[in-house]
DNA sequence: CCACAAGCCACGAAAACGCGTCACACGGTG
DNA sequence: CACCGTGTGACGCGTTTTCGTGGCTTGTGG
């Protein structure tokens, strides 16, 4: 962890041109990591070399998204720290780069201090964010539950819907329960009189969005 | 925004008495905000003071745990920030927190400044968190979506899937789609196989999970 | 032009499901 | 004690779903 280490190598991705030198800049002499540089998602995916510590990606670049561009990075090099930088601060943007696989996300207004920290952070296994986007992310969360669902289902009924959402037809349950089939077939009604349905497809949607599994 | 704010009301809420006055310190020292220190959330709860701006709570406090406070506290004042300051660092902890709706998460062992400066950082809109708690956060949302899925499924199919996820019996999906009842359950049965699952619940839940919808 | 695949629609029989209703045991609570 | 919630099991009936099988259009390529 604290050996001497070799500088990490640090790719940066990048279509303006200014900003691609800027950036590399910021790394190298900052000490953070040996930056090299590339125009495009493509490009950087043409390079042999070996893998980088991590990966600085812009988001809007032409040609391949960089969202696209993550994927693509990530499953060929997953071990890989990838950190957005750009200009987009939508919420959809950010849950897209997330979900595809970047552990940092940052915008282009911050400072040049905070890049070069923020690619220290992710490579020692951070999550670099600006406070306003790691807002967002956490509120993702709570939104999940939106509080105050307030249906209580017996241990019993959960354990059926479990199963439900798992794809098992009621004879399946049954067996896998040791139940008899008129007993789950009672659960199952009695959890959609809970969740206010009256189709299977509706008790799973609901199951799955309020959380109760 | 940048107006000369009356000092932030902070709330304290930690069963340790030597750490409860500490962080009440180094609050007010570092002019972050006022303090009021509780050593339990029943106590906390029952002040009838006006509602604080933010509330640093333990989560591993003797009585009411920590998680079902945080639940009661953001029932009782919906705009107050939560950050939780706790030696938990378990991944079931954390998210428990996020979901019952805490805005910030750090560990007993951060530096008083820090713990000062997630404090202004929540009160702003911002979420702090440690690096690795962080990473844990987002990390949650790319397991969300394993990528790579792959089912491509053609515009009426998705269309009745997104039905059937809504709840809607096949007879109602034939009639708001204004197909036959048939032709309705050759999608569905489509779906099934494209989503390698033999049932409604089945369906439902991949296609949730997956995002298809 | 014809074949062939893909998407779209339909029938009918067997199986599963949705629902009302009922019964009994068991552990708490008023 | 009587009552209620929970867990368990059951019957019957009408509806829905499942599934094998078929036909029909469209579009693409040989």
């Amino acid at each position: 962890m604290s050996a001497p280490l070799p500088l990490p190598a640090v790719w940066i991705v990048e279509d303006h041109s200014l900003l691609r030198s800027t950036l590399a800049e910021i790394i190298t002499e900052s000490g953070t990591g040996l930056a090299t540089t590339f125009a495009s998602c493509e490009a950087a995916l043409a390079s042999d070399g070996p893998a980088p510590d991590a990966i600085v990606l812009d988001i809007g670049l032409s040609g391949m998204s960089g969202i696209a561009g993550i994927r693509l990075f990530k499953e060929r090099f997953p071990a890989t720290e990838i950190v957005m930088f750009t200009v987009f601060d939508d919420r959809e943007k950010i849950f897209e780069a997330l979900c595809a696989g970047a552990s940092g996300y940052l915008l282009k207004s911050e400072s040049p201090d905070r890049i070069a920290a923020a690619v220290r952070e992710v490579i020692e296994g951070g999550s670099p964010m600006t406070p306003e986007i790691a807002r967002l992310v956490v509120a993702r969360f709570s939104q999940l539950q939106p509080a105050g669902s307030e249906v209580h289902l017996s241990e019993r009924e959960e354990e059926v819907l479990r199963c439900l959402v798992d794809g098992l037809a009621k004879k399946e349950i049954a067996d896998r329960l040791d139940l008899s089939i008129h007993t789950v077939d009672n659960y199952v009604r009695r959890i959609y009189r809970k969740l206010h349905v009256n189709t299977l497809g509706g008790a799973v949607a609901k199951a799955l969005r309020e959380g109760l599994v």
